[in-house]
DNA sequence: GACAAAGTGTTCGAAAACCAACGTTTAATT
DNA sequence: AATTAAACGTTGGTTTTCGAACACTTTGTC
């Protein structure tokens, strides 16, 4: 079952006019009437495609949480291996043309639309996992430098995010030094 | 007689393509199927809103002829008085969202699809009409210094879809001084 | 509490767009 | 000159969208 063009094209038009409108009001201030103004779409084809507004707008950020879950593992380890350069141009070539989108939708924090937390509570999971294997041995609260980790990173994705595509130098030897002091509790004998 | 949004939308999708088009091929590369497949309309639906890519293209360009024509007198006679920063600015007012498109339209010179010559025709029909007058106590041809200011101000034009919002003093005292001169050779007696 | 105004969510006939199929034209290949 | 493939332009049945209307709820005002 393909879907038809039409329904493509509403839906992309729709989510668009909701990104523009978020840059001008809160969730709560845009109507629908709004979101179909600024769409060129009339209320009951709005209505055949998304409940209400909130189901739009949970929609649009699940699908941006399922695309970052299916690229976290990747990027998670290349911080832990320092490539800082690399990482910062995968999640840049990962967001493309997503990258406003994302932007955005950061910003917005509802009960079951919030982008910015799914990222937080994927990358605290890698964390989690990576940990693991040494928490006994650490002196430190395995959870402790898994949240700090998370931190870490999800600085270095706002920043990306914010700035885009930069090869700074003296922004990769920062992450970089941070990395290492974090690592440095979870395993004291490597490194 | 109102224009049914669907058909807004479906123009407003295939021209914005063949725009996108335009900076990866030439015209006669460009297939009405290429252009149906990155605006995701159907070729009928094509068909039933223009006769052949030429007609599409020819549309996008008299629209934004028409849009000069009535901006150009105004603009004209900046250049004319010298309120160089006042022109850019409001050339970029004019323009608003629409300077990629122009900026695109201006590498494409078709037979009957030619928005850099329609534009600069617009401005010679300005410079005749201003020079008139002078025309028979002038030492120079009038068609001569006509064209002349007509191909300082394309520039100006030019620059200004290419650069966008800049206030360059440089720029402005440059283009001041070409002026200067090309007016010199019309009113010798004042300035 | 009564009232108007604005937003919500649903329904249905009319209009537009889709899409698959068709025969035709054009251009390149052998 | 014959053959093939790609692009052209047209057609008709199907799906989607539109737009206007409707009752209902919420909000703010007198």
């Amino acid at each position: 079952m393909v879907k038809d063009v039409r329904k493509i094209k509403t839906e992309r038009d729709i989510q668009q006019a909701l990104l523009t409108l978020l840059t001008q009001k809160t969730v709560r201030q845009i109507t629908v009437a709004d979101i179909c103004q600024t769409s060129l779409t009339s209320r009951s084809t709005f209505y055949a495609h998304y409940i209400d507004k909130y189901d739009l707008l949970e929609n649009m950020v699940a699908v941006h949480t399922t695309m970052f879950a299916q690229q976290v593992h990747v990027r998670f380890m290349q911080m832990i291996d320092g490539q800082i350069d690399e990482l910062v141009q995968g999640l840049l070539a990962d967001m493309a043309d997503k990258r406003p989108a994302i932007q955005i939708l950061f910003t917005i924090h509802e009960d079951h639309a919030d982008l910015q937390a799914n990222f937080r509570s994927l990358l605290l999971k890698e964390w989690q996992r990576f940990i693991a294997p040494y928490g006994d041995a650490m002196q430190v609260p395995a959870d402790l430098m898994a949240t700090m980790g998370t931190n870490v990173q999800m600085t270095v994705l706002e920043w990306t995010l914010a700035h885009g595509d930069v090869s700074n130098a003296a922004v990769a030897d920062a992450i970089d030094t941070i990395r290492k002091a974090v690592l440095l509790q979870i395993q004291p004998a490597t490194n």
